[in-house]
RNA sequence: GGCGCUGUACCCAAGUGGCUUAAGGGGAAGGUCUGCAAAACCUUUAUUCGUCGGUUCGAAUCCGACCGGCGCCUCCA
C-alpha cells in the first residue's frame, strides 16, 4: 500500500488514484524571466523522483508542467533589457530545457505554455463571471473570495485572519483585499489580448486552474508545488477551479520543503541563491540528486559545498561498484561461482520505504546497504560468474537509476568501452607492471602520477590492475 | 498578531509508542590487502534523541511548559 502526504488533509494517506492504472500529475513549473536556483531544482527533482517511482510501481503517469511566459517579472526584465517579453521568455524557456536536461530530469508528458492557451482562461474566467464568482472593475476582473466557503482550507487560514493582516494589499478596485486578478488591464506597452472586458493579459493564478484542466482533466490525482505556493497560489486555484467545474480540484496536494542558505530560505527576492547551472558546473547531476534524495522532500534542507561535496563521496562510493559491475560483466565468466546474494530483498527494501510517502533517504540507505553486500561478495570471491553482475546491474538500474537519478550506468558503459585513450592507457599499465617486476618503483610511481593528472586513478588487485576515470560527467 | 514547520553523533540525516539500548552518507581512528598508494573489506566513533516535568509496564516517538532556528500570511519551488 502506497502512502501519500496530502497538505489538504495533513496527513498521510492511501495513494488511490481516481483512474488507475493512470495518475495525473501537475507540477508547477518555471515563470521564465531568469534561470532557475538550485532552491527549485530541489523541487523539480524531488518531483521527478515521485514521477518515476509512480512508474516504477507500474502507473502510467502523464505529468504536465506548465510554464509561465508572461507575467509582471518577465514584463519588467524585458524593459531593463530592451527586449521583446517574448525573447525573454524564449530565451529563459530554453535555458530551463537545457538545465532539466542537465539534471537529468524526465521529460514532462507535456510543458503547456501560459501564452498559448489564453482562450482557455478567458473561457474559465467567464464561467466564474457567469457564476457570480467573478466582478469586472474597468476592465480588470477580479474573484470574489466572499462567494467561495471552503477558502484558506488548503492554508489553514480564515478570511478574517487574513483579512486583519496588515500585509495585504489596498486596491480601491477590489471589493475586499483578499480578491486576486484573474483579468489584468492592459498598460501600455504590455503584451495584451482581446477578451470580453477588452485588451488585457491573465492574472497568475489561472493559467494552472485552465491548463490542467485541458490537459489533465477537471479532477487530477496529485498537484505539486513548493511550499510558497501554498498561499496564495494553490489556494487560488482551487477557488477557480472548483467554482467553475463544480468537482473536486485534485485529491493529493504534494509540496516541497526549501533549500536553505545558511538556514535561510534560498530566493531570488533576497539573492542569496545559486542557479541550476552553475551549481551543475561544479558537481555531477548524480551527486546532487543524491544530497537532495538523502534528506526527506517536504523539510528544509540547507546548501553547502561541504554538503554537496559529502554527496559527491557517496556517488563515487556508487560508481565504484557500478564500474566493478561494468568489469566484471564485460570479462563474461562463465561458469564462474555464483555466489549467494538475497537480491529480492534489497527490491522489497526498497519498495517498502518508497512505499511511504516517497522516503527517499531510506532508500538511498537501501542502496548503500545493498552496494556493501555488494562489495563483500566481490573482494571475498574469486572468478565469479558474469551472471551474478547482471543481477547487480539490473537492481541499480531499476532503483538508484530509473527512480532516484543517482547513478547513470550505459554512461559509465561507454566511457569503459568506446574511448579511444583506453588503449594507451592500458599500454601505460603494462609498463607500469614491468617496472613494477623490475622493482623499479620510482618509474612505477612516475607512471601513476602521470595518470593521475589525466583524472586516472589506478588499483592493483590481485588479479592486476584496473583504472577508473575521475569527474565523470 | 494568525497559521505552520523544525531542534537526533564531529557534519548531514532517517526513525514518530516495544522489531531500534537510534538507519544511511560524509568525516575521524585502528586493522586486512599492497613495494607504496587507491579501492574494497573488518572494527571503533549517540545508553542517547533542545531543556524541564507528566502519561505509560514501556517514549527520541504521546501530553504540557519553556528555550532556540525557520517559513507562510506580498512576487517566490
Amino acid at each position: 500500500m502506497m502512502k501519500i502526504y496530502n497538505t489538504f488533509t495533513k496527513t498521510k494517506e492511501e495513494f488511490r488514484p481516481i483512474n488507475p492504472p493512470n495518475v495525473t500529475m501537475y507540477m508547477c513549473g518555471p515563470t521564465v524571466y531568469n534561470y532557475f536556483h538550485i532552491g527549485n531544482a530541489r523541487s523539480f527533482v524531488m518531483a521527478d523522483i515521485v514521477r518515476r517511482y509512480l512508474e516504477f510501481k507500474g502507473f502510467n503517469v502523464k505529468f504536465t508542467m506548465n510554464i509561465t511566459d508572461v507575467d509582471d517579472n518577465i514584463i519588467k526584465k524585458s524593459n531593463e533589457e530592451k527586449k521583446s517579453t517574448t525573447d525573454v521568455a524564449g530565451f529563459y524557456t530554453e535555458a530551463f530545457f537545457e538545465d532539466v536536461r542537465r539534471l537529468k530530469i524526465k521529460t514532462a508528458s507535456v510543458y503547456p505554455k501560459a501564452t498559448l492557451h489564453i482562450t482557455e482562461m478567458i473561457e474559465v474566467i467567464r464561467e466564474l463571471e457567469k457564476k457570480g464568482f467573478a466582478y469586472n472593475v474597468n476592465g480588470n476582473v477580479f474573484y470574489d473570495v466572499s462567494k467561495f466557503s471552503n477558502y484558506g482550507k488548503l492554508s489553514g487560514k480564515n478570511t478574517e485572519d487574513l483579512e486583519s493582516g496588515a500585509r495585504v494589499d489596498v486596491n480601491e478596485e477590489k471589493k475586499n483585499p483578499l480578491d486576486f486578478a484573474l483579468w489584468k488591464k492592459a498598460k501600455e506597452g504590455e503584451p495584451s489580448w482581446d477578451s470580453p472586458w477588452g485588451k488585457g493579459r491573465p492574472g497568475w493564478h489561472i493559467e494552472c486552474s485552465a491548463m490542467s484542466t485541458k490537459h489533465l482533466g477537471k479532477s487530477i490525482d496529485i498537484h505539486a508545488g513548493g511550499n510558497d505556493l501554498i498561499f496564495p497560489h494553490h489556494e487560488n486555484e482551487i477557488a477557480q477551479s472548483e467554482a467553475c467545474f463544480e468537482q473536486k480540484f485534485v485529491k493529493y496536494w504534494l509540496h516541497f520543503g526549501f533549500l536553505n542558505m545558511q538556514n535561510e530560505k534560498m530566493s531570488k527576492s533576497l539573492g542569496n541563491f545559486f542557479t541550476a547551472r552553475e551549481v551543475l558546473d561544479k558537481y555531477p547531476a548524480e551527486a546532487i540528486r543524491l544530497f537532495f534524495a538523502q534528506t526527506n522532500y517536504g523539510g528544509p534542507l540547507n546548501f553547502s559545498d561541504e554538503l554537496l561535496n559529502s554527496a559527491q563521496k557517496g556517488y563515487e562510493k556508487i560508481l565504484n561498484l557500478a564500474d566493478k559491475i561494468e568489469r566484471g560483466i564485460k570479462l563474461d565468466a562463465k561458469s564462474g561461482v555464483i555466489p549467494e546474494f538475497d537480491v529480492k530483498k534489497y527490491y522489497s527494501d526498497f519498495e517498502k520505504v518508497m512505499d511511504d510517502d516517497f522516503n527517499s533517504p531510506q532508500a538511498v540507505a537501501v542502496i548503500f546497504d545493498f552496494i556493501r553486500a555488494a562489495n563483500k561478495i566481490i573482494a571475498g570471491n574469486n572468478n565469479i560468474d558474469s551472471i551474478f553482475y547482471h543481477g547487480l546491474k539490473k537492481f541499480l538500474k531499476d532503483t538508484a537509476e530509473n527512480v532516484l537519478g543517482i547513478i547513470h550506468l550505459d554512461d559509465l558503459t561507454n566511457a569503459l568501452n568506446s574511448d579511444t585513450d583506453n588503449n594507451q592507457i592500458e599500454l601505460l599499465i603494462k609498463k607500469r607492471d614491468i617496472a613494477k617486476k623490475e622493482k623499479n618503483f620510482a618509474l612505477a610511481d612516475q607512471i601513476r602520477a602521470e595518470l593521475t593528472n589525466l583524472g586516472i586513478i589506478l588499483q592493483d588487485s590481485k588479479t592486476g590492475t584496473t583504472f577508473k576515470k575521475i569527474n565523470l560527467k
